[in-house]
DNA sequence: AGAATAGATAGACAATCATCGATATGTCAA
DNA sequence: TTGACATATCGATGATTGTCTATCTATTCT
């Protein structure tokens, strides 16, 4: 899941800075967070649960929801005619620490530091 | 900055998520993922050492600077002819919070907490 | 098998956005 | 005061996005 270094510990190449940002904006719309936040407060949740309470319709918070499970933030599981929601925390931890602006290049483990040579790493 | 518990914990009101939404957006795009970076990184810049390397046109990097300051993200100084920007780490902090999966609703300051009630919070 | 239900996909549309060139504004130096 | 420079704003344009209705697929129940 994570891919660079933190945000704020160095300039963020032009690749790494493309695939950040596409996570990025998987939570940067008022529908996904609430949808997001529902699941994880609530724990797995059936696509069918989420339609009413949200207020939009049905196909858009299907929509909705494949961004965030293309995003790696949501899986998904199929269960008979349910289709069942969970949030990755590990994603989210990866996010979040990416943003953390008290991380430093030394918190990221080094196999997902992609641009600094392993001896200044370790 | 603050404006509400962390994204994990409890089903995030909708104009909770409409704020916090125009936060995340603010950074979910490459080019001003790459311009913050550089400025958190090395340190406050001036706009004219900004346009060069990052490889878009000058009004657009104005307009992604713009759009980062108003975000709360960037705070900007007029010196001279240069305007200089600077990395606002409270903010980044507070987005990094509220992404954060091992957050709790404690560990987010009393006063932010809108919809709980501060006995609650203790 | 046929009907009902859950959910995904397709196609359309309006709104937003990233980007640019041209231009305006503001500052300094000669 | 004129010229050079830094930066912001304007207006346009093509691309992306959020949403909808209509429809399709897959599963379950009778």
């Amino acid at each position: 899941m994570d891919c660079c270094p933190p945000l704020c510990c160095e300039p963020l190449a032009a690749d790494d800075a493309e695939i950040m940002a596409l996570r990025m904006k998987a939570l940067a719309d008022p529908t996904r967070l609430r949808l997001f936040s529902m699941i994880s407060a609530e724990g797995e949740q059936c696509a069918c649960d989420l339609t009413e309470p949200i207020g939009v319709s049905q196909p858009t918070v299907s929509h909705h929801l494949r961004i965030l499970v293309e995003a790696g933030l949501l899986t998904r599981e199929q269960r008979g005619k349910w289709a069942f929601y969970e949030v990755d925390r590990s994603a989210l931890a990866a996010l979040s620490t990416f943003l953390n602006p008290d991380a430093t290049i030394d918190s990221v483990p080094v196999a997902f530091v992609g641009s600094v040579p392993a001896a200044v790493v370790g």
